[in-house]
RNA sequence: GGAAGGGUGUCCGAGUGGUCGAUGGAAACGGUCUUGAAAACCGUCGUGCCUUGCAAGAGGUACCGUGGGUUCGAAUCCCACCCCUUCCGCCA
């Protein structure tokens, strides 16, 4: 949720934010029901006040017949007001809900994502002295991928991941893991990108994968029709990303300054309905209904949010580079930075197979747009108390599964294991 | 899923209809005392929202698991739900 305040101030750059975003906001009339509501809130407080006074009069003696009436008279008149204040307020609430967060000023204005600017590109693409083939043909061809006998048990876009493929998987959870907690790393990592944040390293979570509705509205994230699964008969809806139940874990709580930064790596299988996505990437690993993630949330003073962004991204990179995967960092434009989000960024792995750069990583930069909701605060030293800020980022999704295969596959149709995860494969070099 | 008990501030814990945002204790913070520390003593010590103020602040209102209800008045009574503990059942 935007900071009602905010729009208060500044109502032309909300709207015109939004609109840059791909939202039309009606902030006249947003403001419109801010305005009713105070009013009606004040009518009601005062109201409030005299019956607390009446019931003051009274304390300890019956109160007279003429105290009575007057008691009925103002419950009645505070009932009244408070059912029309109640509607205002969740047509007020409603509106507010449709205010994506702003952007911050170096986010590059577009209308689609083939606006994102492309701020570096790092690594060679392979020159390969054969044709190069997809990563299902590899996949299938060695076992590792069935979607066959997936789509007969769980329908199109599920998986049998087998094999060495698993084996794989699990060693990029357990490489990233191993950089993620290792300070001396992070440490490096901030060195090499001249940045001023802590190098408290990474908790690693297992959170759960399901969140209620309440929760999940206020991560910004719950898009029941395109995203979400719910579970039938309960509360609950299946995440779609470890942050959506990582984000709210300080629901209602007031951090200390000192305890700060948080950072959490935490691993989920993330659902994802992918509606309006028919017929697009069908083929493999790449857009599937359930996958794996492992995912970097953290919770940052408003002051070091934007550098604690910066850093996840360095770390997006660092653990890329370690697998000496080609790919290109982006600048993600006003229309693909997402709702919530007032900045983003993206890492496209180069792939071989499509001969194209895909996604594979995201970072966001949120601002206190969830924790508004959340409230999600911080007590600093001198006692004040602001709302934390929460930023996200992918560590490692199955994904660059994808990319190794095809940037590292030999004529022979095996793939070459990156350095970096052989310890976790049985030092093989090869699959 | 069944039975019983219970959810009160950072924590422990009192409060069963009337100035109760809530007794008391602990922790924390500030101070007195002390060479220093401990102890003792004094003081401070919840959050959201609204109004007002340049501000420090002031005033109001709400919050005792959540949502409804009863009442002139609810932490307290009633209903529903959620959660926790113990026992039973089931179970990776």
């Amino acid at each position: 949720m935007l900071d009602i305040q905010f729009i208060r101030d500044n109502p032309e750059t909300v709207a015109e934010k939004s609109r840059q975003k791909g939202y039309e906001v009606d902030v006249r009339q947003l403001l419109g029901f801010d305005e009713e509501r105070r009013q009606l809130l004040q009518q009601v407080e005062d109201l409030r006040r005299q019956r607390n006074e009446l019931s003051g009069q009274t304390k300890g003696q019956k109160p007279s017949e003429e105290q009575i009436a007057k008691g009925r008279e103002l419950k009645d008149k505070v009932a009244k007001l408070e059912h029309q204040l109640a509607v205002i307020e969740l047509e007020f609430t409603a509106l507010l809900k449709t205010v994506p967060n702003m952007p911050v000023d170096d986010v590059p204005i577009g209308t689609t994502e083939d606006e994102n600017v492309v701020v570096k590109i790092w690594g060679e693409k392979p020159q390969f002295d054969f044709e190069p083939k997809n990563h299902w043909q590899i996949g299938e061809a060695k076992g590792w991928i069935d979607k066959e006998r997936a789509t007969k048990v769980a329908g199109s876009r599920f998986v049998y991941l087998k094999g060495d493929l698993v084996l794989l998987e699990f060693a990029l959870w357990q490489f990233a893991l191993s950089k993620l907690i290792d300070e001396k790393v992070l440490q490096q990592i901030i060195k090499d990108n001249n940045l001023t944040v802590s190098s408290t390293p990474f908790i690693p979570v297992l959170p759960p994968a399901v969140a209620k509705k309440e929760v999940f509205e206020a991560t910004g994230r719950l898009n029941k029709e395109e995203q979400t699964y719910k579970i039938e008969d309960e509360d609950l809806w299946l995440n779609a990303s470890a942050e959506h139940t990582l984000a709210p874990m300080y629901l209602n709580e007031i951090l200390n300054e000192a305890d700060l930064p948080l950072r959490y790596v935490g691993y989920t299988t993330a659902f994802r309905r992918e509606a309006g996505t028919y017929g697009k990437d069908m083929e493999g690993l790449f857009r599937l209904h359930q996958f794996n993630k492992l995912e970097m949330e953290c919770f940052n003073l408003p002051e070091d949010s934007l550098q604690e962004h910066l850093f996840l991204v360095a770390i997006q990179e660092y653990l890329m580079q370690q697998l000496g995967l080609p790919y290109q960092l982006l600048n993600k434009c006003t229309a693909d930075i997402g709702f919530p989000n007032a900045r983003g960024m993206d890492i496209n792995a180069w792939l071989p197979g499509q001969n194209k750069y895909r996604e594979t990583h995201t970072a966001d930069y949120i601002t206190d747009f969830q924790t508004q909701a959340m409230k999600t605060r911080v007590r600093h030293s001198d006692g004040s108390i602001q709302l934390a800020h929460t930023n996200d980022a992918t560590a490692f999704s199955q994904r660059p599964l994808i990319a190794i295969i095809e940037n590292f596959q030999t004529p022979e149709g095996n793939v070459k294991i990156p350095e970096a995860l052989r310890p976790y494969v049985g030092n093989r070099s090869e699959i």
